[in-house]
DNA sequence: AGAAGATAATGTAAGTTTCGAAAAAAGATG
DNA sequence: CATCTTTTTTCGAAACTTACATTATCTTCT
């Protein structure tokens, strides 16, 4: 007993709109008369509603195509300046402030590095603050063209008003982040964990692109999922799906830094796979050991694939997804190396009929794309949600 | 990039049409003012769409309201008798045929046994070709007053005009069984996974009613889960979503039947429980045989509630459900045992915030609701889709 | 008993929105 | 320059919901 709402004949204009600007984002640029094809709508509808989106400069004209014995084609496009995007990417050590525009190409991006145990929700919220205004000075926009912030944290994040945020590793209980950063800016926010936003940035410019059931898995410190179901993904009744990391994989197996036993993160996590094969998790420069590690041919290795294979194969079995995107530093470490064996355990611990429906993939994006997937949060909503109310002129 | 479909003005009505009749049917009875309220419509809406409702006898007067001081309310229902469905339970050693009311009453039933060996295809479709007429005569039904036939069976189900199956059990592989169907009735048919079907009458007449957000585990001889996001049940790419049983709980455990090892079935699937307790699963009347084992204190069933309650936390982590409903003979059986157990294997497994959203509780149908599961599918395709096609006067 | 008041249900006119068909626009071709 | 072809816009019709006004039906007060 869902999605019972009521729909009003203004519905179906607000859904035929974000439907047409959605196809035309994603198409690159398109004719009318593609449109028409594409949407289904009749050529009437698309006429008077390019119309409206070009007025509003929503949309803009981008050349002619040649035609054979005909009136040319007009191609048209969304205005990549239309608006902009600021992403913000809250990590461990760093906070990165980047402004992409509307085609996601970055503008402008800023740094500020946070020491270890300078985690305060205050501070936090001072720099992103500051790097907005960085950001938006040095390419020279203005904050009524930024469409909205969206930030990545650790942690999971309630939806609300408030983005009540529970970050363990920031020693964050229970801040109400959003509040902390509206009293600072006007900008509509939007936050959302940091894996689950990478996640939609990979579903929708990476690997993920045109699958509509896909489940994209972050591996790096920690391990995460996001569960992509007919392109919506799946939140859960309190906002915190997608934690595959405490799956248990071997009951009363390997302690977890969660206080379980045997969770998946327990063995394909960084620091899991460095202490399996004897190395110190104590140094800096993970990155680097990890590498040496996996290039060792240490039996730890052979077993991490198979671990990633068992969880992978889970997932097949129990959702049934298109495509699995394997992405996070660690994820795109052992995939480059491990691939095959990856695939072969998944396929071991497969029911055949799943396991054959679905492709199992890297991410495309690299491990950097927190403040991507975060702008792509304010992208979602510009095209589902865009205006699409004129102002009615008085008297 | 989903649910790219274009909308007409006419999807309007046909959707507040469905949204009307739903909350009519799981409401009982309510006036047009209570419709009003529930739907959110205007007063017009809801007085012109009773009364085409009414015209066409889908909904009828159900007696009237005192009021204190104005017109008294004339309460409306969903007419019991204007239609009926047919579903249907193909188990290993029966299959049974029942007719039920729009109520989900029911009015009719035949059984017919089948002998181990004996699952031709074309025998099962012939007993329920043969069970409908029976049904249908015996509670003096026509064959026009039916809206369809549920059929729920093992095995996997692929969605399409066809339904073709993969029962491992049954030993069909790639069986149209739709098609085979649909040569002797030309009533619309819905075929499902028989657990699918099970957990999809939980989640509206049982211990899943008003969550949106659920899963339904179901433990027999098999162990299966149907998933629930925003009412919608996932299906998956190729329509084998919520094969639970085998996700890997132990990698390298014990053998299970699929090949694999590990699988949770291997833990707590019917046959798993009676072999670790030492019982032989050669003899028949498992059912005591199970009971009594239960009782019995072995060890292999605090393991099972651990087993169970780490499957569940998974289910948790992963998917943040509101509720999680236990179901199936076996799962009934240990839920009715070993309840907090259960759940103290599952807390303990969980991560603290999505287990404190999860209500973990026992199905209330009972563990033959499958033909009432199945009847379930023809119900929600007559709330959903009713016709709504109103013959235009000519002339 | 009759009038007044209150609540429920139904018409009516207005405002959206999509659609099909016809008209207009814009270049290609001979 | 006239004709053809293809794209795009315009126009009237049909379908819906809504707000407002009207009718229906029961209770209560005088």
């Amino acid at each position: 007993m869902a999605r019972l709402e009521r729909r009003t004949v203004r519905d179906v204009r607000k859904g035929n709109r974000a439907m047409l600007l959605r196809t035309l984002y994603f198409t690159g640029s398109a004719s009318r008369n593609d449109l028409i094809r594409l949407t289904g709508l009749s050529a009437a509808t698309v006429s008077t509603m390019t119309g409206d989106l070009l007025e509003e400069s929503i949309i803009m004209e981008a050349g002619q195509v040649d035609s054979d014995g005909g009136r040319p084609r007009v191609l048209l496009r969304v205005n990549p300046t239309y608006g902009y995007a600021v992403g913000v990417d809250v990590a461990e050590t760093h906070v990165r402030v980047e402004l992409f525009d509307l085609e996601m190409k970055e503008r402008a991006k800023v740094d500020y590095a946070l020491r270890p145990a300078r985690h305060d929700p205050e501070l936090v919220a001072r720099h992103i603050l500051a790097g907005i205004d960085v950001v938006l000075s040095d390419a020279g926009v203005t904050t009524g063209q930024v469409l909205g912030v969206g930030v990545g944290v650790p942690g999971i994040v309630r939806r609300g008003p408030d983005f009540v945020i529970h970050a363990k590793t920031f020693g964050w209980d229970g801040v109400p982040f959003g509040t902390l950063l509206s009293a600072g800016t006007p900008l509509p926010l939007y936050v959302d964990n940091g894996a689950k936003a990478m996640g939609q940035a990979e579903l929708w410019f990476g690997s993920g692109r045109g699958a509509g059931n896909a489940v994209i898995v972050l591996i790096g410190s920690g391990v995460g999922a996001t569960v992509v179901s007919d392109g919506a993904t799946f939140q859960g009744v309190s906002s915190s799906a997608g934690e595959w990391g405490h799956t248990k994989i071997i009951v009363g197996g390997r302690p977890c830094r969660c206080g379980g036993r045997g969770c998946l993160e327990a063995y394909i996590g960084a620091e899991a796979i460095l202490e399996r094969a004897g190395v110190s998790t104590q140094t800096t420069g993970w990155q680097e050991e990890l590498a040496r590690v996996l290039d060792s041919g240490s039996p730890a290795v052979a077993e991490t694939a198979t671990y990633l294979g068992v969880g992978l194969a889970n997932l097949v079995n129990l959702l049934n997804p298109e495509r699995i995107v394997i992405g996070g530093w660690v994820g795109l470490m052992l995939g480059e190396r491990l691939l095959p064996e990856i695939l072969q355990a998944a396929a071991e611990n497969s029911l055949a009929q799943p396991y054959a429906a679905t492709s199992i993939v890297l991410g495309r994006l690299g491990p950097d794309a927190v403040a991507l997937g975060a702008a792509t949060l304010v992208l979602r909503n510009f095209l589902d949600a865009t205006p699409a109310s004129r102002v009615t002129a008085a008297g």
